[in-house]
DNA sequence: ACATACTTGCTGAATATTCATTCAAAATAT
DNA sequence: ATATTTTGAATGAATATTCAGCAAGTATGT
């Protein structure tokens, strides 16, 4: 396929298909142009996160992108300026869908702190969200966050409000049930736990996405015992 | 101290001290010369870890390196060489480390499963190991895993044996407080808290060593509550 | 004791490679 | 016809690797 995509003339027809993809967009928009570009930034976009996944973040090339993409070398230059940018705009694109997905979950889950709880954890081991790909592109800008504060920022994935959620679920929790735990502490390790259980996913040869989400669901009905889970894993 | 280094005559001064230490080291061995090129290795490994934890793998350059050390240009490649087996070195290194240490934590802990527990968790947030250097060390190299063999297996630090332990202490754990969990997946969460943890240490801002101790005291006192830790975090 | 050849560790300039970026020209859309 | 998007070859910067030679030590012979 890489091979393949090398070759001008098979490189036409993966465009023209995303062509025909692309008018279907315009013609519900006013805009076509418009939408072609931003059509063209999320294809690239899509191609990064999948070099990341395959050859990880120092041997993402622009190269690379571009043959993932099917289109050739200049492309990204011209529709993010510089490497830099494509790059940050994926971590931003990966981070806002994070994000909204479980706020979206939270919104959808009931009144109750537990089925709040059990909601964020479900949505964290989502088919959306939780894939090996996604989850590999996420761990190589872990691996750069530290020295690169643009990127440092934006891997707060699970940032200031999720935590604040979390502590907030952590001390309803504690007060339906009587529990006897410090709340800060607990609501960390809770959140810390899915960020493992994430990262153990993405390296780990034999565990599934499934297998995580049952861990999650143990460990958290061990600290809570006396809030079960309506909703365990599927 | 990075500009005095690139002067060759500074440069000199920094080599004699390394070479009178390194007199020492050859009156107690036979072989200075095999001393010496043992020695140079593990400075060079330094070296790298430093590297890794300041500009990230990406931006880690066989330059710096070698400019880290007090050395010159070609160094690297005359002791390892190439930089791929430098980088395999040094995570070969920080893998022996980590295992050594957890290993003789739990042989100095005593018989009871409890104890143990509390003697891996301990020495995951011991000082000499989890380090905001070491920590960023093993993020690096965690973000390159996934498309490189080599860096998986190594990385895997947290390996199979270390899995199997926790495993065999959550099931004694399970036995002596009857508790009803399910052992595989409790196991699974224990030890990946305490990686997303690290993960946090290194990323977060505020978050120390002894607070990601206590969440994670917090959290396994909640999951084996009639298994009181006897020894805190400090 | 001294000289000679030999070994080892190291240096730093030269080389080769990889890759982001630029841009003139072609293709395509409006 | 004009503007926009795309191409792909050319450019240049960064950097891993090579290697001829230097320096300091070590053994051997006289």
């Amino acid at each position: 396929m890489n091979e393949a995509l090398r070759n001008p003339k098979m490189r036409t027809a993966v465009k023209m298909r995303a062509g025909a993809a692309q008018k279907d967009v315009t013609e519900v928009e006013k805009k076509g142009r418009k939408a072609s570009k931003e059509t063209r930034r999320l294809q690239l976009i899509e191609a990064t996160i999948d070099s990341l996944a395959r050859r990880g973040y120092a041997d993402t090339t622009l190269a690379d992108v571009a043959d993932g993409a099917g289109l050739s070398r200049g492309i990204v230059n011209f529709h993010f300026e510089s490497k830099e940018k494509l790059l940050v705009a994926t971590l931003q694109f990966m981070a806002d869908e994070y994000a909204n997905h479980w706020y979206s979950a939270l919104e959808k889950a009931g009144e109750r702190p537990a089925d709040q709880l059990w909601a964020l954890v479900a949505a964290d081991f989502d088919r959306r969200i939780c894939t090996k790909r996604k989850l590999a592109a996420w761990c190589a800008f872990w691996g750069e966050a530290k020295s690169r504060p643009t990127y440092q920022a934006l891997c707060g994935a699970r940032d200031v409000k999720y935590q604040e959620i979390v502590v907030s679920l952590c001390a309803r929790l504690k007060e339906e049930g009587g529990y006897d735990y410090v709340v800060e502490p607990m609501a960390l390790a809770v959140s810390t736990m899915l960020e493992g259980l994430w990262l153990r996913l993405m390296m780990g040869d034999g565990l599934t996405r499934e297998k995580a989400h049952e861990a999650a669901v143990e460990a958290i009905t061990a600290m809570f015992p006396r809030h079960i889970a309506r909703t365990g894993p599927k």
